[in-house]
DNA sequence: GCCGTTTTCGGCCCGACTGTTTTCAGTCG
C-alpha cells in the first residue's frame, strides 16, 4: 500500500513523462494537478479510496480515480512502468536546468542519446549540442552554466534567509525617487517555508533608471535577462532574483499575478472568465469596460471575493471560501502574548532566564514558557530532578519581580525509544506544562515511531507535542511517521500541537495544520529559542499558522495568561483525577 | 484527463523574454 506523498509522486512523474512524449498539454497538467491534490489531502487516503470519494476531489476524475485507487492497492501501476520502460529516468532530473523544457530535453535524448545530467555535461563540453536544430551556442553555453549552477546552488533557500536578502535590496531600491510602489512577491509573500527566487515589483513611470540601479546592485552576482519591463539576475548567494516594473494603474494587477501561487491565478483567470472578463497582470478587462483597482481588494472584489491574504493564495479551497464569504480571519502579531518552547543557559541557550524573559517583556508578552531539556539529552546538558528543582526556585525568585508578567514551568521532555517519556511522574508533575519531543533514535520504522509517539501523547501528564517529524529544510525529511494517526491521537487526547519556528523547521508543516484545525487540536506557535534574538522566530511559527488557515482561537499563545493558566491547569486537573 | 448556469464536446490562463530563426517555438512564471 501506497501513501499519498508516493501516489502524488507518481502521478506528478506520470504528467512529466507525457510532456516528453509530447502528449496533449492540458492532459500532462491533469495529472500535475492531481498531485498536488493528493499531496494535500487531508486525512487517510484509504478512507477516501474506500468510501469512493476521490472523484469529488476537483481535479480527478473517473479515470484518475481508478488509476489512484489501483496505485493504493497494488503499488503499481501498468501505464507508469510502461512509461520509465519507455523513457530513462535520468531525463526528469534533466527538466531542473533552467531553460530546458521538455521539448529541448526531448530532443537531446533523441538525437543525441542524453539521459543523465553527467552525460548532457559531456556533450556540451564536447560541442555537439550546439549544432543540434533549434539549439546553439548560447543554449550550449547556458546548460553548462545551469549544471555548474545545480552543482553549487541549485536549490530553494530558507524563507529567513530570502527574507533577509529582500531587505538589504528593496532599502536600497526604495531610495530611488523614481519609484512609486514597490513590494516583494512570489513565495516570499505567500510566506513559504523555502524561497526558489526573489521576485520584486516596482511602478514607475522610468522603468530604466530602475532597472539600471537594479541590475548594477552590490548583491548582483550575473545578470540573466535585461529588458524593459523585467530583469533577471542571480544574487550573490546563488539565488535567483526578477525585477518587474509596471505603471501604478497596474500595479495591483501585477503585485496580485506575481504574488501567485500559480495554481491560485490559473483558478483566478477562469472565474474572471466567468464575468466576461480577462485577468493578467496588467489588468481585468472585458469587451467593452475595464476594471480600475487602486490595490488588491479591490480586483477581489470585482470578480465578487472577498479579500484573500497572501498566505492563503495556493488554490486549496479560498477562492471558494472568499466566495461564500467564510474566509478564516488569520492570526495576527498583535495577538501573540507570550510563548512555551525557549532555552536557557540551564540546558543549552545562551542567555539566562532573567535575561530570556526580559526580552520576552520587551516584546510586549505577558508570559514566557521555559523548556529546557531532560535529563538524557546530555549533550544538550538536559536537567536531572535536582537541577529541575533548582531552576524552579529560581523562576520563583524572578517571578516576584514583575506584577504583569510571568515565567511558566515547562519541560522539552524527550520521548525514550519506547515512548516513554525522560522524567518520573512525580517530577512531571513539578511543571506547568510539559513538551515532549523526540531527539534520538531516527530510525525506526514508521510503525514503531508511529507507536512511539503515540504512548507519549497518550500519557495524562503530556501537555504539548514539539517538533512533529524532525524534519530539517533542504538537509533530511523527517523521521517516518503516520502523522494521521498522531493528530488524531492528539485531537482524542487533547494534547497540543507545536509550530517550531525554527527557519530549517518550521513544522507542523502547514498542510497538516490545516488538518489539525480541521480536527478541533489546539495549537502552539513556539520559537525553540535557544537565545533572546531567537524569540523572533515566533513570528516564522506565525506565518506557517496563517498558511494552515488559523484564527486567534486555535493559537494557545493568542490567550492571557489568566486564560493559559486556567488552561494547562485544567488539564493538569484531568491528569491527576 | 477534467469539466459543465454557453454541458457530454471542445474548451482548458496568458504574456514576456530568449535564442534561433527571418516569423516563431520553447520556456517560464
Amino acid at each position: 500500500m501506497l501513501d499519498k506523498m508516493r501516489i502524488a509522486t507518481i502521478l506528478d512523474e506520470i504528467g512529466t513523462f507525457l510532456e516528453l512524449k509530447g502528449e496533449n498539454p492540458f492532459r500532462c497538467q491533469a495529472y500535475h494537478n492531481a498531485a498536488r491534490a493528493i499531496s494535500q489531502l487531508e486525512g487517510d487516503i484509504g478512507e477516501w479510496v474506500e468510501q469512493k470519494k476521490l472523484t469529488e476531489i476537483p481535479g480527478i476524475g473517473k479515470d484518475l480515480a481508478q488509476k489512484i485507487e489501483t496505485l493504493y492497492k497494488t503499488g503499481r501501476l501498468e501505464q507508469y512502468e510502461q512509461l520509465r520502460r519507455e523513457l530513462p529516468g535520468g531525463l526528469l532530473e534533466l527538466l531542473r536546468l533552467p531553460g530546458l523544457g521538455p521539448k529541448k530535453a526531448r530532443a537531446l535524448y533523441d538525437q543525441l542519446g542524453v539521459d543523465s545530467l553527467e552525460k548532457l555535461r559531456q556533450v556540451c563540453q564536447e560541442g555537439k549540442v550546439a549544432q543540434l536544430r533549434g539549439f546553439g551556442e548560447k543554449t550550449q553555453q547556458k546548460i553548462l552554466e545551469g549544471l555548474a549552477f545545480l552543482d553549487k546552488t541549485g536549490k530553494r533557500v530558507l524563507l529567513a534567509e530570502a527574507e533577509y536578502l529582500a531587505e538589504r535590496i528593496c532599502a536600497e531600491l526604495r531610495k530611488l525617487k523614481e519609484i512609486i510602489r514597490l513590494e516583494v512577491c512570489g513565495s516570499l509573500r505567500r510566506r513559504r517555508e523555502t524561497v526558489g527566487d526573489l521576485d520584486i515589483l516596482v511602478s514607475s513611470e522610468k522603468p530604466e533608471a530602475v532597472m539600471e540601479k537594479f541590475v548594477n546592485l552590490p548583491e548582483v552576482m550575473t545578470v540573466t535577462a535585461r529588458g524593459e519591463t523585467k530583469s533577471s539576475v542571480i544574487l550573490e548567494n546563488g539565488l535567483n532574483c526578477d525585477l518587474r516594473v509596471v505603471s501604478d494603474e497596474q500595479f495591483p494587477f501585477a503585485l496580485h499575478y506575481f504574488t501567485g501561487s500559480k495554481e491560485h491565478n490559473i483558478t483566478m483567470r477562469a472565474r474572471a472568465q466567468q464575468f466576461g472578463l480577462k485577468l493578467n497582470e496588467y489588468g481585468l478587462e472585458g469587451e467593452k469596460k475595464s476594471i480600475r483597482a487602486k490595490d488588491e481588494a479591490d480586483i477581489f472584489h470585482a470578480l465578487k471575493l472577498d479579500y484573500i491574504p497572501p498566505e492563503l493564495r495556493e488554490n486549496t479551497g479560498e477562492i471558494e471560501a472568499a466566495a461564500e464569504h467564510r474566509l478564516p480571519k488569520l492570526v495576527e502579531w498583535s495577538e501573540i502574548r507570550g510563548t512555551f518552547h525557549c532555552h536557557t543557559d540551564w540546558s543549552d541557550g545562551r542567555n539566562s532566564l532573567e535575561e530570556m524573559a526580559e526580552a520576552a517583556r520587551a516584546l510586549g508578552w505577558q508570559y514566557l514558557g521555559i523548556a529546557d531539556h531532560s535529563q538524557s539529552l546530555g549533550v544538550a546538558n538536559g536537567l536531572d530532578p535536582e537541577r529541575v528543582r533548582q531552576q524552579h526556585a529560581e523562576i520563583d525568585r524572578l517571578n516576584k519581580k514583575w506584577k504583569n508578567f510571568r515565567i511558566l514551568k515547562g519541560t522539552e521532555c524527550d520521548i525514550l525509544p519506547d515512548g516513554r517519556l525522560d522524567y518520573p511522574d512525580e517530577i512531571l508533575d513539578l511543571f506547568d506544562y510539559v513538551v515532549v519531543s523526540v531527539h534520538s533514535h531516527f530510525n525506526l520504522s514508521e510503525r514503531e515511531m508511529t507507536e512511539r509517539i503515540l504512548r507519549a501523547i497518550e500519557h495524562p501528564k503530556v501537555t504539548m507535542l514539539g517538533h512533529a517529524t524532525g524534519r530539517l529544510l533542504l538537509r533530511r525529511d523527517g523521521y517516518k511517521v503516520d502523522l494521521d494517526r498522531i493528530l488524531k491521537a492528539a485531537a482524542d487526547h487533547q494534547v497540543i500541537i507545536e509550530i517550531n519556528g525554527q527557519p530549517d523547521r518550521l513544522e507542523l508543516d502547514w498542510i497538516h495544520v490545516k488538518h489539525a484545525k480541521s480536527l478541533g487540536i489546539l495549537l502552539v506557535l513556539n520559537p525553540d529559542a535557544h537565545s533572546t534574538a531567537e524569540l523572533r522566530y515566533v513570528r516564522y511559527a506565525l506565518d506557517v499558522a496563517r498558511r494552515g488557515w488559523l484564527e486567534k482561537a486555535n493559537v494557545l499563545n493568542t490567550r492571557t495568561l489568566q486564560q493559559v493558566l486556567k488552561n494547562l491547569s485544567r488539564r493538569r486537573g484531568q491528569a491527576k483525577s
